[in-house]
RNA sequence: CGGGGCGUAGCGUAGUGGCUAGCGCGCCUGCUUUGGGAGCAGGAGACCGGGAGUUCGAAUCUCCCCGCCCCGACCA
């Protein structure tokens, strides 16, 4: 029983100044946190106590889907990152230190190779396989700038857990475990989420899905479709235009278009010398930009801007991308800034991607490769041809519905889990292979699925407080019920402590504010902060022989005998 | 890394060249109080983020550094 007397516990009463989001907020009023350092939180008893109950949920639905835990350090040698490159190509995000002999070690931002090389030096037979093994494990990520409390540290904990198949259909039944155990482990927290398409990114890899939580603060931007339910992350939504019919366009016509070098001043003047009724979505933006030292053209609609984000995943592989500076336009002469279009694009070797909202056989209003002109009737097609199409304009709320051309809404979340097939790219490197049933050596193929334990307390914490405090679902919360003791008689407090033995006795865990100083009041705002699910307060009502039960989610509340209260709270926490 | 804001007691803050750095919460002692962050009285607690400078005098002005928050870049 957790006694507030003697709990170490200190709320306060005013919002911390360093904390913007709800759940920063309330976590560290409430006494659960306490900033250390950026991104960086001590967790006290509450949440602690709070970080376990996700962590057993986690880990009960990981067990009952036949996965197995282990645990790797969270230090680590130089050695296994190098074998993947990654010692390199993960960057300033690596936390690197060095041992007393200056040997390169690091702080494990994420453990593929561990795992992979863990199952290589166990496993050599298909036989062996399937196999799915986890851990819950401390995370260090050097973030470019660490936000929103719990939400985006630098220090984190995280369940990842990998599947080894010995091939694609393994694969397959591996993922949909994992993806029913999320469903499972996602209810029991409590937490609203959808599932969403999402682009596999730097990890490399096919199919892959994110668990996200909806809320306000969430970093991550999604499209959700009201009619049949597709959701995806913007950088994955797809677009599906038709083919336009070229067959009445006139020929390709140059334009005296001076001083337009912006889509604004172009739709002004082709409006002034051709008529009203031109927009910024009938030109043709061409943007320039360059990927990993390489020239890249980019073709979207003159009212959309370019996503790079979304650019940058769908590219694939791509580590740099940037927009060309002065600099990359002086190496290309030919290129005219302002007036760029893709027409001459094969002459000049640059590789031409455009979106698919550029589709076959539409018609654009684009530059001339010439100073102060335009053209227009320009058929993709007809007067240039795209090397290849890429999903890379900015994702509107009102584009349609890949599946159904419904309206899609745009949504933020917070990301609280991840699952994807990861193929072989790891086994491949690491060399983990298995005999198959014919004796021959095949490389296994593996899936990595991800829950952020610790952000799941913010998300959990953004998605269910209030204006007065933290407001946790039961399987979570670090008690069950909060009795508090009011008066200055002994007989509340010893009926409180009664009360909790018998709730304890049947597995029903209490917090008990036994504080013989603090006023009722405080008790009353302390409770409310802290947010168990069942407050039950033993004060004046106990002439009368009765407790007042007060469920936190809804306020309402109501008097039971002393007699029936255990039965009245067990009823309520059902 | 770019832009913006900030750094004064455990927490929230006032103080923009002048006297002993002020207030609220919290903490300690005593008395009163005890169903919605109680009252009175007394008290402890601050190298004013650090360093250098300007000045008779610096929390306050200047420069450098460090740290924190927000937006962006970045982010399995």
């Amino acid at each position: 029983m957790l006694k507030m007397s003697t709990l170490f516990l200190r709320t306060l009463r005013d919002d911390p100044a360093d904390a913007e989001v709800t759940s920063h907020r309330l976590l560290v009023r409430a006494g659960y946190i306490r900033r250390i350092a950026a991104g960086i939180y001590s967790w006290l008893p509450l949440g602690v106590i709070t970080l376990r109950n996700i962590e057993n949920v986690v880990r009960q639905e990981m067990d009952a889907a036949g996965f197995q835990e282990v645990h790797f350090p969270a230090l680590l040698p130089r050695e296994a990152y190098e074998t993947t490159n990654r010692w390199e190509e993960y960057g300033p995000s690596l936390f690197r230190l060095q041992d007393r002999k200056g040997g390169d070690y690091l702080l494990g931002p994420t453990h593929e190779e561990m795992f992979t090389l863990m199952v290589k030096s166990e496993y050599s037979s298909y036989k062996d396989l399937p196999l799915s093994i986890y851990q819950i494990q401390t995370k260090y990520r050097d973030e470019a700038r660490p936000r929103s409390g719990i939400i985006r540290g630098r220090e984190f904990v995280m369940k990842d857990s990998y599947s080894f198949d010995i091939d694609n259909a393994g694969l397959d039944v591996s993922y949909q475990k994992h993806r029913d155990a999320y469903i499972s482990c996602f209810n029991r927290l409590g937490l609203k989420y959808n599932i969403v398409k999402a682009v596999s990114g730097a990890m490399g890899g096919s199919k892959s899905e994110e668990f996200l939580a909806p809320c306000d603060t969430g970093e991550d931007t999604y499209v959700l479709c009201p009619s049949c339910g597709y959701a995806a992350n913007v950088e994955a939504m797809v677009t599906k235009v038709p083919a336009g019919d070229p067959s009445g366009v006139p020929a390709l016509e140059e334009l005296d278009t001076p001083n337009t070098p912006t889509i604004d001043s172009l739709v002004a003047i082709m409006n002034e010398k051709f008529g009203a009724g031109h927009s910024a979505a009938d030109t043709l933006k061409n943007i320039m930009l360059v990927a990993d030292g390489k020239p890249i053209a980019v073709l979207v609609p003159g009212d959309r801007e370019v996503d790079l984000k979304r650019l940058q995943e769908n590219l694939g592989g791509v580590h740099e991308l940037r927009v060309f500076e002065e600099a990359d336009f002086a190496k290309h002469p030919q290129l005219v800034k302002g007036y760029i279009g893709p027409q001459d694009a094969a002459k000049s070797g640059i590789t031409v991607y455009a979106d698919p909202r550029v589709a076959p056989g539409t018609s654009w209003i684009s530059g001339a490769n010439k100073k102060d002109r335009h053209a227009r009737f320009v058929v993709n097609g007809r007067d240039f041809t795209p090397d290849a199409y890429i999903e890379a304009a900015e994702v509107r709320a009102g584009d349609a519905c890949p599946e159904c051309n419904t309206e899609v809404i745009i949504d933020r979340a917070i990301e609280i889990g991840h699952i994807f097939q990861l193929g072989q790219k790891y086994a491949q490197a690491l060399d983990l292979t298995v005999l198959d049933n014919n004796g021959k050596s095949q490389v296994v193929t593996m899936g990595s699925y991800g829950i952020g334990v610790s952000r799941a307390v913010a998300a959990i914490a953004e998605q269910t407080s209030d204006a007065i405090g933290l407001n946790w679902p039961v399987e979570i919360a670090p008690a069950k019920v909060h009795i508090v003791a009011t008066g200055k008689e002994d007989l509340p407090f010893d009926t409180a402590l009664k009360l909790g033995e018998d709730l304890e006795a049947i597995g029903i865990s209490v917090m008990l504010d036994d504080r013989r100083d603090a006023s009722a009041g405080v008790k009353f705002k302390d409770a409310e902060l802290i947010g168990n699910p069942i407050i039950v307060v033993v004060g004046k009502a106990l002439a009368d022989g009765n407790v007042e039960v007060r469920v936190r989610s809804s306020g309402e509340k109501q008097e039971v005998t002393l007699g029936h209260a255990v039965a009245k709270i067990t009823e309520l926490l059902k």
